[in-house]
DNA sequence: CGAACGCATATCCTATAGGATATATCCTAT
DNA sequence: ATAGGATATATCCTATAGGATATGCGTTCG
């Protein structure tokens, strides 16, 4: 029993809306540019309407939501192309900077980082699910996480912050990518985490370079391919079940 | 009454609540660390606790409040020495880079930049005002919108949002009132400006790189300052009037 | 036939009341 | 005297009602 409890975490209403409305958001539930109906996601969630108020203020402060005063919130539009690739530029810049001064710290002997197994464990994907669907949203989410850890463990919250941004829009766009390039992004994953853990830190940043260039390329492909057959799920998200 | 008037721009109690009491922190009217009380605050302002609260989670969301659950929030605490460092860092890569985008884009023809005047008159600096603190902080939003403008002109809504969650700006001045020389920010500035009026994109790079170094090193002399006398206000905040 | 005006509805925004929780104060026991 | 616990208060959080505004539709006029 000697265990601290580092504390229940108590989280509120407007919390749980937050995560819900997130989470709909990042698996495209809740499609780019549709309206939000205040006390529609009220009712559907069986709660009132103040807390829905707070979760879409902290949303569109994150950039997932548009606000128009009076009116309402939207979700964000996908990126256009040339966006895309801007960002990419962005993280070309900034992932590659985490690496390095991730690997300069290594793994060991920090109390906010990982450890080596632990890094290696995100590098890894998870294995294929029955559903697809699911195990596509599995593989996104520990693409997510492994960057983040990735920044995280670079010591700078600052930087972790900023990279943390950039990937919730990008998150957008992984649910377009073709199965087939899970297993490369495992290998080139765990390229950057051994350098990280070998404490190399030019290693790790030039790893975490070529991934990003040869992800942007993969990424590109699902891009246009989406491009040919308009939108992958053309049924409008009216959320009145 | 053939002007277009864009709109009226209608706006809330909660973002009037918001932009009080962004201008409040930023004053340091309201200190690091103080506490804010929801119906304190609603009293205060004589409107009713639901635009608080909205105003609260988007500022919480912007990193200038830490909130915890069933307490309340609290004004952030000032960055630290190595956050101040980490924050160059990453305008240091995104600035000259946006500052050479512009460049290219250069500042005629386009519907969504700036003219070369109107870049010019950013770059000037406002003159001194009676009451210092406000000066100061009109400098700063001086500041800041130069910034903003030449990340705006490279064309990049992503480049530009990027800088802007930064919030580079907003946090320097919480941190460091000192009254960083207005002239020399207002040559480095123009140094800028000329570069991309002129279409030069690698010298628009090279002076941004430039200013930022220098405004770094001002910045820092002032940190440091700070650092010795170690808070200029230690009354605390209790905001009962 | 097209455009403009007015009305009706849906939705947002604000205010207020009450339940739930954390914190401070006071008391008791060792 | 100090540690632990119970009570009281302050504050947060949630729900709900009502005023205010934008949008859609039908009608009317040019």
């Amino acid at each position: 029993m000697g265990e601290i409890q580092v504390w229940p975490e108590r989280h509120t209403l407007a919390d749980e809306a937050y995560v819900e409305l997130k989470s709909r958001i990042l698996q495209s539930i809740l499609e780019p540019g549709a309206k939000l109906s205040i006390d529609g996601l009220a009712k559907h969630m069986a709660i009132s309407q103040t807390p829905i108020r707070e979760a879409l203020a902290r949303l569109e402060a994150e950039g997932l939501l548009a606000r128009r005063p009076l009116v309402g919130y939207t979700v964000t539009p996908l990126l256009t192309i040339t966006e895309f690739d801007d960002l990419f530029d962005l993280r070309m810049l900034m992932e590659p900077l985490a690496a390095r001064r991730s690997a300069e710290r290594g793994t060991d002997r920090h109390d906010m980082g990982t450890t080596a197994d632990g890094l290696r464990s995100m590098a890894r994907t998870p294995e294929y699910a029955h559903d697809a669907k699911l195990s596509q949203l599995e593989f996104t989410e520990a693409d997510s996480r492994f960057h983040a850890e990735v920044a995280a463990n670079s010591g700078s919250t600052v930087l972790t912050k900023a990279i943390r941004r950039l990937d919730a829009h990008l998150h957008l766009h992984r649910a377009y990518m073709e199965p087939e390039s899970i297993g490369e992004t495992e290998v080139e994953h765990l390229a950057v985490a051994e350098a990280i853990i070998a404490k190399k830190p030019l290693a790790a940043e030039e790893a975490m370079r070529r991934h990003l260039e040869r992800s942007r390329t993969r990424h590109r492909a699902a891009f246009e391919a989406a491009r040919t057959e308009p939108t992958p799920k053309p049924k409008r998200a009216k959320a009145k079940p």
